[in-house]
DNA sequence: AACGTAGTACTACACATGGAGTGGTGTCAA
DNA sequence: TTGACACCACTCCATGTGTAGTACTACGTT
């Protein structure tokens, strides 16, 4: 098992891409190394099996998903009231749309999690912190709504976005940008 | 290209069950040949090719998906006030749960449809008359709300099915009860 | 400065698997 | 008798795993 960290990683945003492009049954080895452009039998040499190189990516794939610190101290500053909110909800959207690869391996991820307890276990840890952490910051920001609110947020936005990326000929930009204004100004009215 | 009609259902049923266990990629012809117990090759003699066979499949999943002429017919009847709406959308969760493969399954296509344009028409214009259909009987039951509404609804439980279906761990059947509860009062309190 | 060593990159191969497509034979019913 | 279909067999091909072995590079030692 090789240790070379840069090149782990390498691989491992490689995976993401076959990932999103070929489904979860597409991810071999050799399509990975083809992707990272390193020779065959690499990919070998840093995975133990399938089974690991599909957990690893789950541990991965969230850390590419969520805003950088940047954009997270960005939204800390300034007064914390509904507009910023939705502003919150539009970039976070559009940032999923930059990294649709990202997104679409999350979701080919998620069905062969079905099918692989270690990677449920590694994605339900990561998702669950996400939703709390979600919960959390709308509790500080002193928004109006409450727990519940913020889950129904998450629930609409996640499958506005599969909507988006699986059939974007459902609901136009336009639509999709006012169902997320409609969403978050709902949401926190309860 | 044979003509059984019986048959081809077989085989599009069968292969449903295929594409919710191995997914897209898994779903070849001779695993739509074992999973309906028919002799290795029947697959290719009704389906051109792959493609066809995916086609195929997505114009027939929703008819399995959506609840039959009784259930819509009972639902016709009677009072339709909010508690009736909310008692349809816990059917709508609970009849999804019930037929587990066959949610998989549109997930798994939907994820394929990002590479076959024509699988995508297909879909795209199957979810597109469900959600005019939701909309209108919305309309139709008096009930409080917009459009908007019923597609914030739309949003919601269908993530929340993703959820529950992928990663059960999320959320507990008592979440889940209660989450569709909320979904539907804060949608038509709007 | 020469040497040795360890870790890693790279290459090659043996082996296995699985699936597409097709041609042909058997069977049944009109 | 004929036509459609079920069933079977076989060829060809593509892909992938796992591993053994070679080549390179950096670094520490004397």
């Amino acid at each position: 098992m090789r240790r070379n960290a840069e090149r782990r990683q390498a691989l491992i945003d490689a995976a993401i891409e076959v990932l999103a492009r070929e489904g979860a049954r597409g991810l071999t080895f050799r399509a990975v190394d083809a992707e990272a452009a390193v020779p065959p039998g690499t990919a070998s040499n840093y995975f133990a099996n399938r089974d690991d190189l599909f957990t690893q990516v789950g541990g991965r794939i969230y850390e590419r998903l969520l805003p950088d610190e940047a954009t997270i101290a960005r939204h800390r500053e300034g007064v914390q009231d509904q507009a910023r909110y939705a502003e919150l909800m539009h970039e976070l959207v559009d940032r999923v749309a930059a990294f649709n690869s990202g997104y679409l391996a999350l979701l080919e991820l998620r069905l062969e999690s079905t099918r692989r307890p270690e990677l449920r276990a590694v994605l339900t840890k990561r998702i669950r912190e996400d939703i709390d952490a979600n919960i959390g910051y709308h509790a500080a920001s002193g928004l109006p709504g409450d727990s519940t609110s913020v889950v129904l947020l998450y629930l609409a936005l996640n499958w506005l976005i599969v909507e988006r990326l699986t059939l974007p000929d459902i609901f136009t930009e336009q639509q999709i940008h006012e169902l997320v204004d409609a969403a978050v100004r709902r949401s926190l009215n309860a």
